[in-house]
DNA sequence: ATTTTATGCATAAGAAAATTATGTATATTT
DNA sequence: AAATATACATAATTTTCTTATGCATAAAAT
């Protein structure tokens, strides 16, 4: 159950960015590629990816095509170009928190 | 009002943190040290602030000692010696989610 | 001299973003 | 036949913030 948990407003920034890089990816197939880029340390739980998509899509940063593979439903999500522009910010800004949160946690000079 | 956001769950490691190098601080002296050593770009509100302190004090990692200086009030927290392990455990848990979050953000390997 | 800003505490209401617990359904593995 | 994996979804609850107040004293500014 090693599942460390989820620093709350990360998420959004997870699901762009790997969106960035794959074109289009469905729910489960996000939280498996999580896990498997983390080697299983980040679960993300479908209680919070599939609302956080869905704000997204309502948003106007995602869009939704809906496909049917062996017999199973999948929503696959892709950025739009609004989309596309917010991934860069949010990647920003997280970069800038990650350099925040390193001056604060490492330094003596505190 | 430059106030990059909270990630929701930073805020407890950040007061650990000041506190097992400082020994002993009140709150308003809390939220100045982490204004100056992040350039003004982190202000931690005194409504997140302070239940958090009340919430560390009631789960035992920190204790109070009430001052009078200038004919104000100032509480001083230090951290117990639970406060002190768990201090150890919050911070190897904030820079493992930091490596994480990098490999999720970072990497083309995703 | 009075108003504003700084120092110092606190709490309540509301919002955001998770966790946990369910629920449905099909496919595959044991 | 039962358990696990795949695939979606939502409701209830919890955690953890922001925003808005409130009180009080000291120092600085108009």
């Amino acid at each position: 159950m090693s599942n460390s948990k989820l620093y709350k407003g990360s998420l959004n920034t997870i699901i762009l960015k790997l969106l960035q890089e794959h074109q289009k990816m469905y729910g489960y197939e996000i939280t498996q590629k999580v896990k498997a880029i983390t080697n299983g340390e980040l679960n993300i739980t479908e209680g919070a990816l599939y609302p956080a998509l869905h704000k997204l899509e309502a948003e106007g940063l995602l869009e939704v095509e809906v496909a049917k593979v062996d017999n199973r439903l999948r929503k696959y999500y892709k950025l739009t170009s609004t989309g596309n522009q917010e991934t860069v910010n949010k990647l920003a800004e997280l970069a800038e928190y990650i350099k925040t949160m390193q001056v604060l946690v490492n330094s003596k000079l505190a």
